[in-house]
DNA sequence: TGTACATCAGTGAACGCGCGTTCACTGATGTAC
DNA sequence: TGTACATCAGTGAACGCGCGTTCACTGATGTAC
């Protein structure tokens, strides 16, 4: 039966943290809108009076992964300062618990490969969000605008790939792979 | 009808290649058995005669991903010698064209995301076959073997971070992050 | 070398299953008076 | 504030479809004599 305006709302925020989750886990292709549903306590027939299609659900819970992310660097920056706040945020990033952890991490170790197969307007929403997280790092730089935003660049070029070895290969591996970036 | 033991070798060696490149290009999950043996010119139901499972002919398929990368590598050297080679092997890599072809290029930058949503002796093999690329890559350096193998690895890391980060972005962000990798 | 026959690579229909999406329905919510 | 009624969030069955896998079948290959 119908509920709330109130209620929707948090079905609807619960769908999307949910799916933001989910995607980052398990992929986006191999997360079901009923797998989505039945995480945020609904069935999965309700799911369109959310959402126009799957697709238009991928692109909140991206969005909704790079908010946390971002939010994330800004708690480092908060306690710790730009300079040690990033790499505390690195050091964080390259640790055994980001790396086990997907569903709470980074969305372009978690997802750029499914993006990468997926429509031209998915990416621009993943080279907006990737833009934020690029700019919040070069913030912590002491160069020239110029000089932080290409250090940035590779920085996170290196985190997102570490990270992402790791999720791939056999412990030994993975446990190396982080080590060597650690000391970057 | 039944074909010759040539043929058959000819009809295995057609699925492994294919579908390693259908997967490198559209991912593990989303490419079906069925695109694979549609691939070779055979159909479906012949598949169980050449592999026990899909997940046997992942398995194959990533090997033959990982054998064209360091036979890439190995050319790379031979033709400009290992420190021009890893260097050149290296902008191959961050190109336009290894952006837009995963298919024909590497399987850590095109499959370590659905590699790390498999089972363990898949990350087993991906291991390995990370493994012996950065053994290529150390290879190339001029300090102790414990520095070559750590900047082997920070580089792989770098390196396969740009490419799969640009693939999932618009042609601008793209272009930026494999520029500022290039210029490491 | 020639013949009889067992083997098996490849075909295509079929299986149960989960996918994204649609839809008739329910009944609490929100609104008009 | 109370009542009548329209709206619509959420339910659960159903849709067509493609998935990995199985299987009876075909007929060329490979082998035993």
């Amino acid at each position: 039966m119908r509920v709330s305006q109130t209620e929707m709302d948090k079905s609807h925020k619960r769908i999307v943290a949910g799916a933001s989750r989910l995607m980052r886990k398990h992929g986006i292709e191999t997360t079901s809108v009923n797998d989505v549903m039945k995480k945020a306590g609904l069935t999965h027939g309700g799911f369109y009076r959310h959402f126009d299609s799957k697709e238009a659900l991928v692109s909140a819970a991206l969005e909704d992964a790079f908010n946390e992310v971002v939010q994330a660097i800004e708690e480092f920056y908060r306690a710790r300062g730009p300079r040690d706040g990033a790499e505390g945020y690195s050091q964080h990033y390259l640790s055994e618990g980001h790396m086990k952890h997907p569903e709470l991490g980074c969305p372009i170790a978690a997802l750029s490969m499914d993006v990468a197969r997926s429509a031209a307007s998915l990416k621009s929403e993943f080279g907006m969000g990737f833009g934020r997280v690029v700019d919040k790092f070069a913030q912590a730089g002491s160069g020239t605008a110029e000089e932080n935003r290409m250090a940035a660049l590779r920085k996170i070029a290196m985190l997102a790939g570490a990270v992402m070895i790791a999720r791939a290969s056999d412990p030994k591996t993975a446990a190396e792979v982080l080590a060597a970036c650690k000391s970057a």
